[in-house]
DNA sequence: ATGAATGCCTA
DNA sequence: GTAGGCATTCATT
């Protein structure tokens, strides 16, 4: 019977080649390249010749016998790019995950562990291929069974193919580099033999040491040649003669395993490879559960004294039984009391979702949100489908779970979760905020948000004339017309056609964006045009267009959705449309506004607005007495930074040193650097250190937060928020230093930033219970982060007006007061002062 | 159709 | 410098 053949890959030059072919990196500039290159040559590989013994062989290090003997050895040679370094691990893990086995050893180069493999393979009546693009290798072929895979050219190299284009054996090729030598590894060779010389003289003399035999035979220059380098090509020999190892593994050890499917995905997710992630096969999964018909409740009286995980889907209910292990499928009749009994305590993924499809049926005892748990267990995952979290938590790769097998798999998650959430310290921000929070958001998003669509429309006539215009303007100065939604043909004609110096670039070309519009409207009319232009383009095709065909089609009222697991740093947020990035300045943000009224008759909209959230949250984490004590004294905190920085008195402040201080304010929480500053302010690098340096002389307890942050994120790879909320960042531990100073931005910024959505969530939940207690009509409709949006019939402005501020600024208390601005009016564009 | 790139709206 | 969502163009399945 015919063996196998086994497959060895010259895995440090497949890197090497990889990487210089290939320039890749994700969005965070983590290089992928040399992985990306190895996968697309393995994959072509498995799927072209279906191998199944397989050895991925590297160098250790470069202090290999060879350096020994030749300190030259690949001196030449740059060090490994730290890029390409930082590659290695993670094409190792890409290897292993492939179920291939990784061949390394200790002072020996991959060549040498191929030739010792490649021994062992043939003496067993193995055939080889060795996978490389170097010619080193090509010695190895002159043994029978064994062939050369060139990657490069996608071709393989025979014995008989070698003799053919060079006329002599494969083994002599290691004569043949010791007489030309091979400046890529700094072989010296023979000086004066290139290689069509030495080509020549192995095929009449075979080897090295027949020449040498025979040197009557040359001409006189020739001999000097070899008698001058004659140490020189036994020592190229020697270096280019790969010597066979001990290594502990044989062929057999190469037989290439499962597919970890898992590890895969998770390294393709995390390296951005979006194309490759099709290729990773799905096994089928079988899942081994009875589905019973039941027509009443009759069969769950067992079960109802623990948590039922459950699925609502087109008037049926799917619920698992853990004890029986099967799955009690209910049709209408029993799916009222089910859903309405607030003593049973249900367990799904995604509440929102079934309450909403629910219509307006009652949903009570909503208790365990298996996706809301995956959420505060790990912020900062793509997406919390079930499917992506049975994949990641339970290992089991599902394409589409059908709707009877989810309770299933909801409750092994919520058996996971619910122990890890207690663990973490995490079952009070999950099951008094984030589950309560649900109801909330189910309300809002019903309840929607009035919308009166002839302001839109009228709006709409008025953007279009002025753009029309505006678009006139540019077309006349740029002397031709052009798709003014195209960036690229823009920076054409600004920067090529009319011959403006371009200011600032991007990855791909000159940025047109509108900081460099603006300073080129000081001399150019052109460039002011288009930032009118641009306006009036993104307030319709976002914004008004959107709105009125949403409008439209649901009766005057617009349904937002809320996302609760879509912020990694514990922010809600909102889409489709985003209502929380309506616009609020410029000329058309107020009549745009304006088109947002109540749903009551004579009714009105209320705003309440957490003034300065994030300073304030800020002083209390930080415990800074001077920042505490200017919020208690309530002066206005960006005059007071300044009056600091610039030492002057309050009352002397300028506008320019008010507006300096709010930037600087604004940069600690996002955990800016001297640099960024000085970017944000036009400022010198060293100009934006001392304004920093200041700051941090005024508030040293802000900076010694800042420092212990960096330390606990560095240490623990997690930041936590005022209620226990965790943001992990394991970025901060990585050598590469941008991404570490990206993480460690975001460790400043996550607790601020996410204590503001624990505070504003509570809030919310507080007030919402209290409007239902008290039987108010009024509604919570919008949250924009640091800011809740009511809709209530006038009569109760007054009542709820309170309501709302008490319960927003009384949520939490901190070392520093809590308060809020409340404004109302007729609609959203005209709203004052309370 | 899909994704990257560019740009812009909000807190 | 933080956190989002979304429109458009343009190159690539």
């Amino acid at each position: 019977m015919p063996k196998d053949t086994v497959y060895l890959v010259d895995g440090t030059s497949l890197c090497y080649r990889s990487f210089f072919a290939i320039k890749l990196s994700n969005s965070k500039g983590l290089p992928t390249g040399s992985v990306y290159g190895v996968y697309q040559t393995l994959k072509r590989i498995l799927a072209k010749s279906k191998p199944l013994y397989m050895g991925f062989c590297f160098d250790v290090s470069r202090k290999t016998f060879r350096q020994e003997k030749f300190k030259e050895y690949k001196i030449q040679r740059p060090p490994t790019p730290d890029d390409l370094k930082s590659q290695i691990p993670l094409v190792k893990k890409l290897v292993t995950y492939l179920g291939i086995v990784i061949v390394e050893k200790e002072g020996f180069e991959a060549d040498d562990v191929i030739a010792s493999l490649c021994q062992k393979a043939v003496k067993d009546g193995h055939k080889v291929v060795i996978v490389t693009s170097d010619k080193d290798l090509i010695q190895l072929i002159g043994t029978d069974g064994v062939s050369i895979y060139n990657y490069h050219k996608d071709s393989f190299i025979t014995k008989e193919d070698f003799i053919r284009e060079n006329r002599f054996q494969p083994e002599a090729i290691i004569d043949y580099l010791a007489l030309c030598g091979d400046a890529s590894d700094n072989i010296p060779g023979a000086k004066g033999i290139g290689k069509i010389g030495a080509a020549k003289l192995i095929r009449e003399f075979e080897t090295v040491e027949n020449i040498f035999k025979n040197l009557d035979k040359l001409s006189p220059k020739m001999q000097e040649i070899f008698k001058i380098s004659k140490d020189s090509i036994a020592l190229s020999k020697e270096l280019v003669t790969l010597k066979a190892c001990d290594i502990d593994l044989d062929w057999q050890g190469l037989k290439i395993g499962p597919v970890d499917t898992k590890g895969l995905y998770d390294l393709f997710g995390e390296l951005e490879f979006k194309s490759f992630l099709k290729d990773i096969p799905a096994p089928s999964f079988k899942i081994d559960l009875e589905v019973k018909d039941s027509v009443c409740q009759e069969s769950l009286e067992n079960l109802v004294k623990e948590p039922l995980a459950l699925v609502v889907e087109k008037g049926q209910v799917f619920i698992y039984d853990p004890g029986k292990n099967l799955i009690y499928k209910l049709k209408a009749s029993g799916l009222k009391n089910i859903l309405a009994d607030s003593s049973l305590k249900k367990i799904s993924h995604g509440f929102k979702q079934e309450i909403l499809a629910a219509s307006s049926q009652d949903f009570e005892g909503i208790w365990f949100d298996t996706k809301i748990a995956a959420y505060l267990l790990d912020s900062n995952l793509a997406d919390y489908e079930l499917e992506s979290l049975v994949f990641r938590y339970l290992g089991k790769p599902i394409e589409k779970i059908p709707v009877e097998f989810k309770p299933y798999f909801i409750y092994k998650l919520y058996r996971q979760f619910s122990g890890e959430l207690k663990d973490q310290g995490l079952d009070k921000l999950f099951f008094q905020v984030e589950m309560p929070l649900i109801t909330v958001l189910s309300q809002m998003q019903e309840q929607g948000v009035r919308v009166q669509i002839n302001i839109l429309e009228e709006l709409l006539e008025k953007v279009d004339v002025e753009i029309e215009n505006s678009s006139q303007a540019v077309f006349k100065e740029a002397g031709h017309e052009f798709n003014l939604n195209s960036p690229k043909q823009l920076a054409v004609i600004l920067f090529q056609e009319l011959g403006i110096k371009p200011l600032k670039k991007t990855k791909t070309g000159y940025s047109t964006n509108e900081a460099v519009l603006e300073r080129l409207a000081l001399t150019y009319p052109i460039a002011a045009s288009l930032i009118e232009h641009r306006h009036l383009n993104k307030l319709k095709n976002t914004y008004i267009v959107p709105l009125i065909e949403q409008v439209k089609a649901n009766q005057g009222v617009l349904h937002t959705q809320f996302n609760q697991t879509a912020a990694g740093t514990g922010r809600l947020s909102s889409s489709s449309p985003n209502l929380q990035s309506i616009p609020q300045k410029g000329e058309f943000s107020e009549n745009l506004r304006r088109a947002f009224i109540s749903a009551f008759p004579q009714g009105c909209i209320l705003s309440g607005d957490y003034s300065q959230i994030e300073l304030r949250i800020l002083a209390h984490l930080s415990g800074d007495d001077n920042l505490i004590e200017a919020f208690s004294q309530d002066l206005d905190i960006h005059t007071h930074t300044a009056s600091l920085l610039f030492s002057v008195g309050l009352d002397k402040v300028s506008d320019l040193e008010r507006n300096i201080a709010k930037r600087v304010n604004f940069g600690i929480i996002y955990g800016m650097s001297s640099w960024g500053l000085a970017k944000e302010l036009g400022v010198d690098n060293i100009q934006a250190q001392n304004f920093i340096d200041d700051y941090f002389k005024r508030y040293p307890k802000v900076q010694e937060y800042i420092q212990n942050i960096h330390k606990q994120v560095k240490k623990t790879g997690f930041v936590e928020t005022i209620l226990g909320r965790r943001r992990y960042l394991p970025e901060a531990k990585s050598p590469n230093s941008q991404l570490q100073e990206f993480a460690l931005r975001q460790a400043v910024n996550a607790p601020i930033q996410g204590s503001c959505a624990d505070i504003i969530k509570l809030a919310m939940i507080k007030i919402n219970n209290q409007l239902i207690q008290d039987k108010f009509q009024a509604k919570l409709i919008i949250q924009i982060h640091d800011e809740l949006i009511f809709d209530l019939p006038q009569d109760e402005l007054k009542k709820v007006s309170a309501i709302v501020k008490e319960g927003m600024e009384g949520s939490i208390t901190l070392k520093v007061p809590v308060q809020v601005n409340l404004e109302a009016g007729k609609n959203w564009g005209q709203l004052k002062e309370v």
